[in-house]
DNA sequence: GCGTTTCCATACGCATCGGTATGGAATGTG
DNA sequence: CACATTCCATACCGATGCGTATGGAAACGC
């Protein structure tokens, strides 16, 4: 403990932190995407935000509150993101198909596959975060299938070839090919040409 | 605590129960299905086997040990199956492929798929759990790039197309396509035929 | 200026967990 | 029978983490 003398050391302290509970959640995604479900820890966050965890309970009920606002925060931001993607003018339906495969399979969303691993890995355990993963599987399954439809193949053909998708999608993000072959981007670009064509 | 007074419960008192380390990793590989790396614990894992962590630190010398065990033994069964899933007479390459698609996307396969989800959520934090994924994945897209390779297509298409089959399979796993259509199943007959054939 | 509200620090109790030290019972060995 | 080895229990330490209780400082309303 050094003198307190009269804050000698800078004349402006930081002016009070002020979080907020957006302020969070957000520190809690990227905890998430870091270390995982069970990474996320009270004060763990609280010492990465600088406060305690006396500012913690202020916010927040318990743990679990964090949690699920947490879930809340991603499914929202899914589903916003996934109608986004797949929108589509009326004949450019294949595009979209291959654009949307270019975002969701790219290694530069690194955070967002690690948080996408984390939630999924996370519903393995959790009846809530398995809640969440659902509604965003389907929504994304019915994005797809609308673009997929929209080439008049069946309903059935239809949902085969969505579920082949975002499989797919999920699992590259999954896999670590890194010395399968000298050239991976050409060989994702084969793939999926031939899931959206 | 009751009468110690000469054991009259039963005559053969348990035997003591003699554990050794296979019995530890194997039992610590369930503990991995079911609460991920983070759920393996020494202490949980004790009380489940009915001992305590003093019998633990006798067969392994710290948690890392058991942890790296854990590893080598998955790994070794990894490589193990994927070779005998996939020989196949010549001829028949094409109907080996259907049935690894068919075993490895199955639901049937819950624990491990389980185990797989845990370890490759485990190999984005620890560098030897990523080494071990990395083996086992190289190994399975070479054992199904001889089988695609045997068909006459290009070294590049053969790559391509295990990608694809190794990045749906786990992908499915990962995902709940419960609510998304009611015959899940021939939805996926007709994506393993389209990657397969 | 004064009291209230807002936001955070401090301190505590309780539980879990990794790792060590040590003892003790059962089994084998001479 | 004496002894060593094998395998496990008990007890302890330090660290981490959840949740609570309480106080304190700054900002706000009057």
């Amino acid at each position: 403990m050094s003198i307190p003398y009269r804050m000698e050391k800078k004349p402006a302290k930081p002016a009070r932190v002020m979080l907020d509970r957006d302020a969070w959640i957000k520190a809690a995604v990227t905890i998430l995407a870091e270390h995982g479900a069970d990474g996320l820890r009270v004060e763990v966050l609280a010492k990465r935000l600088g406060v305690t965890k006396g500012s913690f309970y202020w916010h927040f009920k318990d743990r679990r509150d964090l949690q699920d606002a947490v879930l809340d925060l991603w499914k929202e931001g899914r589903i916003r993101d996934i109608r986004k993607q797949t929108q589509a003018q009326p004949g450019g339906e294949a595009a979209a198909l291959l654009h949307t495969i270019e975002v969701y399979a790219s290694a530069r969303n690194r955070k967002g596959i690690a948080i996408e691993a984390a939630v999924r890995d996370w519903a393995r355990r959790d009846p809530q975060a398995a809640a969440v993963v659902e509604e965003v599987d389907a929504e994304r399954l019915a994005c797809a299938c609308r673009l997929f439809l929209a080439r008049g193949i069946t309903e059935e053909e239809a949902q085969a070839r969505s579920l082949m998708l975002y499989a797919y999608v999920f699992g590259v993000s999954l896999m670590r090919p890194g010395a399968f072959t000298s050239d991976i981007e050409s060989l994702k670009a084969w793939i999926a040409e031939r899931i959206a064509r």
